[in-house]
DNA sequence: ATATCTTCCTGGGGGC
DNA sequence: TGCCCCCAGGAAGATA
């Protein structure tokens, strides 16, 4: 499931072996991959074929291709949804069972000359959308790196490692809020690139409880939380990260080799990590949450007196 | 206005 | 063996 560091491995990728080529043939396999594009299937083609790449840019799990060569200023934006993988290969390579569209690219010495897009649920898709100001660029162009945004992203916040955000910010937004902390770190308004997955697993490194109201965290908690997130990401990252140079960017894979290092995800009815090594037994539990789950340790991130 | 619920999808797995 | 149902997940849109 991509969160931040699977799609910024994507990022990369796309970056490497994507950036600065010519879009020569535009084919949509399902319609439904592209169903945010308003102005529909054969519009989506024909303004995409021709361009050229001009960069790659990541916010939270939006990722987008800047374009030279289009009329109006737009960014092609891709969702990996939970499904969604952007690879890079041969034009002869066997169709992937649900490759969804597929980018013609010029050819390159060396370089593989297609991008397809293949997503097995359809959560995630790939539209034409406006580049608009960032609401939230800062003053003197500083952290002004991408001042234009796509329209479909711009109401998110920076994300987990944008160097442009700090613990003060994360917690003058929760504290704006009167909700539980997970929901919270969920809502990509509030900070983006937390899915599931690392929200256990960073509230589990802070020590904290995804039930506590964001309307009474302290300060010093959340510090801790902020750190738990930037380090989770970060060493997620690296993991992921020796991808970089295979000829084709995999999200599963890239996930897959942070999944042997989590310590409370998917783990129901295993030791807790931190309590075994404190010489404590607690095992992490599962319980619903939002129609999916949570994990947590009930003994090092205890749940508030008062739950919501 | 804010907070929460529902919907979009498919395939793997459990239960019968 | 096979069928059915549930579940996983992100985020837009609907609803309270």
């Amino acid at each position: 499931m991509p969160e931040l560091p699977e799609v910024e491995v994507v990022r990369a990728g796309l970056d490497k072996w994507v950036k600065g080529r010519t879009l020569e043939t535009v084919t949509v396999r399902d319609p439904r991959s592209v169903r945010r594009h308003i102005d529909g299937v054969s519009d989506f083609e024909e303004t995409l074929r021709g361009c050229t790449v001009s960069g790659v840019v990541r916010r939270g799990k939006f990722l987008w291709l800047e374009l030279s060569g289009l009329e109006v200023s737009a960014a092609l934006v891709a969702h990996l949804g939970m499904s969604g993988q952007l690879l890079v290969e041969e034009r002869t390579a066997p169709d992937e069972k649900h490759l969804k569209v597929r980018f013609g690219l010029e050819q390159r010495a060396g370089m593989p000359d297609e991008l397809r897009f293949i997503d097995q649920r359809i959560f995630g898709g790939m539209f034409l959308s406006p580049l608009v100001p960032t609401a939230d660029a800062l003053p003197g162009g500083q952290g002004s790196e991408h001042p234009l945004i796509p329209q479909a992203a711009s109401h998110i916040s920076r994300d987990v490692l944008d160097p442009h955000r700090d613990d003060e910010q994360l917690y003058r937004a929760l504290r704006r809020r009167t909700t539980q902390l997970k929901r919270a770190l969920l809502d990509q308004e509030l900070i983006a690139g937390v899915g599931n997955i690392y929200a256990d697993e960073a509230l589990w490194q802070a020590k904290l409880s995804g039930l506590r109201n964001t309307a009474t965290i302290r300060r010093n908690e959340v510090a801790r939380l902020n750190e738990a997130l930037i380090d989770v990401m970060r060493r997620a990252l690296e993991a992921g990260g020796t991808s970089f140079d295979s000829l084709y960017v995999n999200v599963n894979g890239a996930s897959g080799y942070f999944s042997r290092s989590l310590n409370a995800y998917g783990r129901e009815g295993k030791a807790c990590p931190r309590c075994a090594a404190n010489g404590l037994d607690s095992v992490i539990r599962r319980d619903p949450f939002m129609g999916r789950s949570s994990y947590t340790c009930p003994t090092c991130q205890p749940r508030p007196r008062r739950v919501r």
